[in-house]
Parts: C-alpha cells; sequence; structure tokens
DNA sequence: ATGGCGGTGGAGCACCGA
C-alpha cells in the first residue's frame, strides 16, 4: 500500500499537477494540505474520475486538507481535538479499508509560527502539544498508523541545506523541534529518515531567491508510522521531478510503501 | 537568504500568508 503526502498551495491551482501524479505513482491514499479553498469549491469530479474517494476539510482562501483513497474512507475526524475555539482548517484523520488489512492516516498542516515574536509561534506550539496528545490516543489502538503532512518542522541540521539560515525561523527553533521529537519518541518512525540516513533529501523549495535552481531546500513534510506501521516499511521516497513541473507547488510528493 | 506564488477584495494593486 502506498500512502503519500503533499501540500499542494491551492488545489485549484494544482488540479492538473495531482491528476498527473495520481495516474504515473498510483498511491492508495493521499494526504492533501493548502487546499486553500471551501468544501464546495473541492474539485471532486477531476479527482473521483481519476479513481479516489474523497475526505475534505476546507476552509476559505487558507489552510485545508483532504484525504484522497482508492479504497473505502471510513471514521472521518475533521479538525484537531483539543480546543473548540480554533476554527483553522489543519487536520482530518480517517480509516481505509482494504482486502489486506486497514491502516488509519492523519492528514496535518502544521501551523508555520513565523514570525517569532507574534502570538503565531505559541499558537504552533500549541497545537502541536494537542497533535501530540491525539497521538497518544491514536498510539493505544495498536494498529498501523500512518500521520503524513506538512509539520512545518525542520528536524535537524541535515534537513536544510543553509541550516544556519533558517537559525531565527520558527520552522527550526530548538522549541519546534523539541516538540517533534517528543512526539517521536512516543514510538514513532520518520520514514524517509528511516529509508534515507544521511539527509540532504528535500520535500520544499523556496519560489525566492532561486532556491530550487540551488538546491535550497528543506525537509519539512513528514510522514510518522506507528510501530505496526513501520514494521510493514518496505520504502519510501521524494517525488522530486514534480518541482520542475510548469508552475508547480513549493512543495513535492513524499510517499512510502508499506507491505499491507 | 529573498530574484515568487496564491489568496482576498474589488476592479488595479496593496496586503496577507507561508
Amino acid at each position: 500500500m502506498r500512502i503519500a503526502t503533499w501540500n499542494v498551495n491551492s488545489v485549484k491551482q494544482r488540479t492538473e499537477h495531482l491528476v498527473a501524479w495520481l495516474k504515473e505513482a498510483s498511491p492508495d491514499v493521499v494526504c492533501l494540505q493548502e487546499l486553500k479553498c471551501v468544501d464546495e469549491a473541492f474539485p471532486a469530479l477531476e479527482i473521483e474520475a481519476a479513481g479516489y474517494n474523497i475526505a475534505v476539510h476546507g476552509q476559505k482562501a487558507f489552510n485545508g486538507v483532504a484525504i484522497l483513497s482508492k479504497h473505502p474512507i471510513e471514521d472521518v475526524v475533521r479538525g484537531l481535538p483539543g480546543d473548540e475555539a480554533d476554527v483553522q482548517s489543519r487536520y482530518i484523520e480517517a480509516v481505509v479499508s482494504t482486502a489486506t488489512g486497514v491502516v488509519r492516516v492523519a492528514s496535518i498542516y502544521l501551523p508555520n509560527g513565523n514570525p517569532l515574536g507574534t502570538e503565531k509561534f505559541p499558537y504552533k506550539l500549541g497545537w502541536m502539544d494537542r497533535l501530540i496528545a491525539r497521538a497518544q490516543e491514536l498510539l493505544k489502538l495498536e494498529e498501523p498508523l500512518v500521520l503524513a503532512g506538512d509539520y512545518n518542522v525542520i528536524p535537524t541540521a541535515l534537513d536544510a541545506k543553509f541550516p544556519e539560515a533558517w537559525a531565527g525561523d520558527a520552522l527550526a527553533q530548538p522549541e519546534s523541534r523539541g516538540k517533534f521529537r517528543q512526539l517521536l519518541s512516543l514510538g514513532f518512525t520518520d520514514a524517509l529518515r528511516a529509508c534515507d540516513p544521511d539527509g540532504a533529501t528535500y520535500t520544499f523549495w523556496d519560489y525566492q531567491a532561486g532556491a530550487w535552481q540551488r538546491n535550497n531546500g528543506i525537509r519539512i513534510d513528514h510522514l510518522l508510522l506507528s510501530p505496526q506501521a513501520a514494521d510493514r516499511l518496505a520504502d519510501c521516497r521524494v517525488a522530486k521531478h514534480v518541482r520542475a513541473w510548469d508552475k508547480p507547488s513549493d512543495h513535492v510528493p513524499v510517499y512510502v510503501d508499506l507491505m499491507l
């Protein structure tokens, strides 16, 4: 079973890319982030025509997450539990059933947190605390679980071309990295790091300053696997070539192959 | 680090977000 994550930076602007990559890579499940549209505006006809069921948690202009699946989608949870006042659409979770088993998947769009010194950074850290709490609950189920998405965290210096350039950025703060490690320490496996231990593999290249041409990238899109999913991990890859397509997202797809 | 992108409102372009 192939499970992917991709921050598309507006699904309306990226529908052609999305359909092209679905056909190329044939993932079973795709976690999308930054839809930047309400549920009604999601390009459902095009995605369904490509053979996918859809669960959407959209929002006007900003955020928005979705789960696509070739298999039935059940038990959908929209919104990260733990704060009724949080109206930002950054989390959707569901169970995907296949003939060979069941996997629980979450599509995560963790807050960016910039600029430091504003309310955005504590919002990010608080959101991470809620994610940790949710992950603890889900781990109790002792089932294959994949928490996939744009974490907006550069876990270590190995995960940036120019780590020193990110020193003052919310993505690389010790508090952000500490909470990411706290999440991992619950028992998750960082799938890409497990398959590609040497670093220098990136998932995001800024639109500015020729970042792509200089390979000035960072690794911020992660697939975290519960022990029951990690036991079945066959491979994890980055679809880097997609960044060179015309009018690309600034993120590329990342996907795992699980022996499920 | 800064050479860009997509959203909104409202009808040309400032401003926001990331």
